[in-house]
DNA sequence: TGGCAATAGTTGAATATTCAACAATTGGCT
DNA sequence: AGCCAATTGTTGAATATTCAACTATTGCCA
């Protein structure tokens, strides 16, 4: 498995554990703020993809894609929105197999509601604890780890 | 809700997303990767802190908040871990309350078997690609992320 | 055209995780 | 001592997610 040594030092080790740590304690917070407004942080992302997109519309697969959700969970997730009123289902006209999923007002009115609150969280947890290089350093960096993760799937 | 902004400048937007997206894509490859061993990441995470603790055993307890876990999620994968071999649970002779988690020596073998595969998937997905300057702005950035978690819970 | 591999999306069953309630202590306080 | 709130850990039911199979197309190409 590749040339590396088989322990991280000490520096590696404190960058990778710090990093994992907070990452899942400040999941656990956001997800934690949004339940106020009666979401989760995976719903919260399928609507801000949906108020983003073109008649605040996305065929599944896209969706799933930009969420980053298997296609069979967001099948089920939608399903559930759809019984909260946020979401609703169109057949598609060109592709037939398709389907669209369409963010109803009501589903506009929780996200515009929750936004505010959930900006201030990121804020709060994230954004306001390091500096404008930090931005850019960590812009950068996972950028780059992004790509590595994308190069190597396509191998 | 604070006196921050409503929404998030384009370079707090980027730190942001790129940020989140590729910790999760990440999360996925290693998760992925290990499932070669037939472990997952919390399973895995789970191994380790047994195996670094004295006697390899942890109590339920100390055991969740090193993980990570809620102790409900713990118990039940305990309960797992124990039909594959890999764990025992023994009764806590001062507190009768307690209960100790003690890795097995089939546990021992799993573990050692899986971390150099692991190691090397850490490496290749994030510490490779990041610089030993960067190492030291992610160990820094996301510990003062996570005191600030830490702190924040504590009010 | 016809055939067939690839794509879109859904479904139900299998697993995993959360949630709320619970029993059994322990620890502190009077 | 005796009371009671807090802690430890488990449990079963409710939810959520994954997994594998499936239908219905579409796109390609011989």
């Amino acid at each position: 498995m590749s040339k590396s040594a088989k322990w991280l030092t000490p520096a590696e080790e404190s960058a990778w554990r710090k990093y994992i740590v907070a990452s899942r304690r400040m999941y656990e917070a956001l997800d934690e703020d949004l339940t106020a407004h009666g979401l989760s942080l995976s719903d919260y992302e399928i609507l801000v993809h949906l108020s983003d997109a073109k008649d605040r519309s996305l065929r599944m697969s896209e969706l799933a894609d930009k969420t980053i959700i298997s296609r069979s969970r967001l099948s089920h997730r939608i399903k559930y929105m759809e019984g909260k009123g946020w979401v609703e289902r169109q057949k598609c006209a060109s592709d037939k197999r398709g389907t669209w999923a369409v963010m109803t007002t009501k589903g506009w009115n929780t996200i515009v509601k929750a936004a505010p609150d959930h900006v201030a969280s990121i804020r709060k947890r994230f954004i306001d604890q390091i500096s404008k290089a930090d931005q850019a350093n960590i812009a950068a960096i996972f950028e780059k780890v992004e790509s590595n993760l994308r190069k190597d799937f396509k191998e």
